[in-house]
DNA sequence: TTCACTTGTCGCCGTTCGCCGACATCGCCC
DNA sequence: GGGCGATGTCGGCGAACGGCGACAAGTGAA
């Protein structure tokens, strides 16, 4: 999704916040940040700093991708490591007949 | 290309800037904000606002992409409006013969 | 109901922000 | 050489940051 305000880190946030089914609490210890943050930051605090935002989208393994005139598609490398979904790999194994 | 830690906000901001033959100056006055401040954050500077980054993204025309688990590809009216690339449609009109 | 949990909101406090003016380096052109 | 613009760095300033503890409101299960 497109990112154009601070408002859209809160609401992608907490989405993906709850998508894992992770509290308030669970995510500021994974990202290393205070719970009163989590919540200024989810309701869209446009003052927060970045290397957090930063930090916090990674402990919810969200990706950031950044496109216009003069941007490469790609670094070096970045299209390298294969990306498993273990969450479909787990699954079509329990669908396995034994 | 892909968005990890301040630094690459920084590399990518100059790196366009200078694709759009523009100075500090120039786009400190387009995305409001302040010289030293487009140093720093060329820099990698990691506690810049989030809200000052975007906006200096919007001052070069940069689109920034959120993707992950829980996170819907679109936004409703996201892919509305048709993106002409100016660029191209003039280029295309200088090779027209008369 | 009571209890536990989650979320949002206070105040306090040391640290850092971002802007400003000024200055020092650069590289480049005349 | 001298001038000029672009870039980076310094100190000073008011303002806001983010962490912490504490509290209230809301939810859901026992």
């Amino acid at each position: 999704m497109q990112v154009r305000t601070p408002v859209d880190f809160g609401l992608m946030i907490r989405q993906a916040r709850r998508a894992r089914g992770m509290t308030q609490q669970e995510l500021a210890r994974a990202a290393a940040v205070g719970r009163q943050w989590i919540v200024e930051v989810e309701a869209g605090k446009p003052r927060a700093e970045v290397g957090r935002v930063l930090q916090t989208l990674a402990a919810l393994d969200l990706s950031l991708t950044i496109r216009g005139k003069g941007i490469p598609e790609l670094r070096e490398s970045e299209d390298m490591a294969e990306v498993i979904d273990l969450d479909a790999v787990l699954d079509a194994h329990r669908r396995t007949p034994p």
